[in-house]
DNA sequence: TTGACAATTCGTTATTTGGCGAATTATAGT
DNA sequence: ACTATAATTCGCCAAATAACGAATTGTCAA
């Protein structure tokens, strides 16, 4: 019970909602999320550490750079259930579209120049 | 969007999950959740509202009586996978096991003697 | 080894949320 | 009509949460 209650909790934000359906794309760097939310990497970084405790995310290392991505086959059930309601739920709508899209650009430009960009905040 | 966040929030919380698991088995009076739940009937009524509001239950009054139940077959797919979800996750727990137990003694009772309990509190 | 810098942790603040009791509303029974 | 009562709404308080900036950690490259 506790283990869903901290999943739902952590579904309970818009802005986790967002990281989630954003890296059903794929595994993205911290900055490129914190690009994509506009907010401030530490805000970031808690919501990235929440999700992860409940299980929804996992993490990378790869040098100074983190990557997150959404928790695989391997994950419980609980797990897996909950994101396959996120992504059927937010799919289709124009916010996710809208971040598909901005997300792309993201992509597109180079990590270490948007590092310093958001260093400059 | 907003729809999908207000879901989230609703299952957020233990009490309101135990609130779900308990309507599994059917409808409900308040009286006999306020029981369950061992919380005040006001803040009981404010998590039937909050639940409501996000469309996960629909309510039933019969004279001074009001029962609740879960959405039904015609609600939104978000709602229905949200419900379903959670079912899964907690069918099984030892919790459930436990308010399904402590449920069937509550619903022996009679509704009013349980009012006329609650009302002295 | 010394900077530079991506990310996290820490400390603080404003907002939201969960809880209660008191007051209110609405219905049944006398 | 009047009273009792099931449930809700209101007003309040304490705890949890989302946000930020500053300080810290860990890694790469001069």
């Amino acid at each position: 019970m506790d283990k869903t209650v901290a999943i739902a909790k952590a579904l309970a934000d818009r802005t986790r909602l967002r990281i989630l359906m954003a890296l059903t794309g794929g595994e993205l760097c911290v900055c490129q999320i914190v690009e994509l939310s506009s907010l401030a990497p530490s805000t970031v970084s808690k919501h990235l550490q929440l999700l992860t405790h409940a299980g929804l995310l996992a993490a990378r290392k790869d040098g100074r750079w983190i990557y997150y991505r959404l928790a695989d086959k391997g994950a419980p059930e609980g797990v897996r259930g909950a994101l396959r309601w996120v992504s059927k739920c937010l799919s289709e709508g124009p916010e996710a579209s809208a971040d598909r899209k901005a997300l792309e650009k993201i992509i597109a430009r180079d990590r270490e120049a948007l590092c310093r960009i958001q260093a400059k905040r």
